[in-house]
DNA sequence: TGTACATCAGTGAACGCGCGTTCACTGATGTAC
DNA sequence: TGTACATCAGTGAACGCGCGTTCACTGATGTAC
């Protein structure tokens, strides 16, 4: 108890901050970011409207935290499985990463709906802090798969790492509009899509 | 001059509500159509807040009008592009899209930017309305290429029209964002993760 | 352990402002005869 | 051609409402000694 005393308070705020960023996603998913206002956030969020400065210090800096301490995990975990994935069997490794994206999906569709919305949406700050993740995201799947290996890149792996990305974000919108028991079918396609252009950038490379 | 007596009126009063849905693009352009007001579009229309409802009864009657009298018209013109390249040369064929794509990024980047915000925006009856316009797209992209031919469809080709929409759209995105100097860099990534998918999706069908 | 002081998340009242909407009116244009 | 009437896009005043922001205050918790 005498242990990390001042951890009490610390934490308590913490929640609050937490709630209220739960707050805005639930409340951007339903009419946009851009339309959010401090008073219906803090609203939700259960506090006054002036006890929304405590944690912020206006809507862009609770949408910088959303990025950066609740997309940025969510974009990591799914690099890592990417990573993870057997990657001399592409069928599988576009399997991987479309379960990652419905995992996502029906884990925090909220977060994801933001994600989708807002890396195309109004708040330019928001659009650019986002592009920064998704950057690192294909990145990660552009390098050299296994980390000792010489690593020579393949000439058209850029392009396939930049529609491999965009493919599981069009997946990602596709899937947030589905009814469940429709997401089989989805699943199936994306599927077919992402090992066509992951087997087709491991096939000779082509002449221009 | 009295042929049309009664058009004068008529004319004058469409060209001030194609006014009001070029101010509105310009402004969701700015801050996205969500947060978008009936007293800012009159503003910026030139014409007082109450006379708004002369021509739209409120903003989603507009958003309604803009996705059906000009993002209608800008996917026709796109898809009409896609069928008339070349079948047999795919390389030709994705270059044609790509190169569409970036013609409408040009022509009308408030439109394009509306159209790709919009596709994953707030707004649900919105973003169901333009999910119903890329899906003509995409069907006319699955279609069989020459109308007299016997047409047998390979059972891929859904996929491989899904992802030649969602990489088109992708590029619409990334092209907004990116200085014109840049552009002709996107258009060959662009042109090769398309001719990836045209390319594997014509070859030998796979066995799942 | 007890006491005096510092910190700081949360608050309610108050402000000026822009919003969507209603209403009755104006005046130019179109129509009937 | 002239006259009397109908139509209707555009308007300004007014309304009640929710917004973001400021301010001074409260009271629980943390810290120093």
């Amino acid at each position: 108890m005498v242990l990390r005393a001042s951890s009490q308070k610390r934490e308590e705020k913490e929640r609050v901050r937490l709630v209220l960023m739960r707050a805005a996603l639930r409340l951007s998913a339903e009419h946009g970011f851009a339309s959010l206002g401090l008073r219906e956030v803090s609203r939700a969020g259960a506090i006054a409207p002036t006890s929304f400065y405590r944690h912020f210090a206006d809507m862009p800096e609770l949408g910088t935290a959303l990025v950066e301490e609740l997309v940025r995990p969510l974009l990591g975990s799914l690099a890592k499985r990417a990573i993870e994935a057997d990657e001399s069997a592409t069928g599988q490794r576009a399997a991987s990463l479309v379960d990652g994206m419905l995992l996502a999906v029906g884990a925090d569709a909220e977060l994801v709906r933001f994600i989708v919305a807002e890396r195309v949406g109004a708040f330019a700050s928001l659009r650019r802090a986002l592009a920064a993740e998704f950057d690192a995201l294909a990145t990660v799947l552009e390098a050299p798969q296994k980390s000792g290996a010489r690593g020579g890149q393949q000439p058209s792996s850029g392009a396939a790492a930049d529609a491999v990305v965009a493919l599981l974000f069009d997946g990602f919108a596709r899937a947030l509009d589905l009814p469940i028991h429709l997401r089989a079918e989805l699943r199936e396609r994306l599927i077919a899509s992402l090992t066509l252009v992951l087997e087709a950038s491991r096939g000779a490379p082509r002449q221009p």
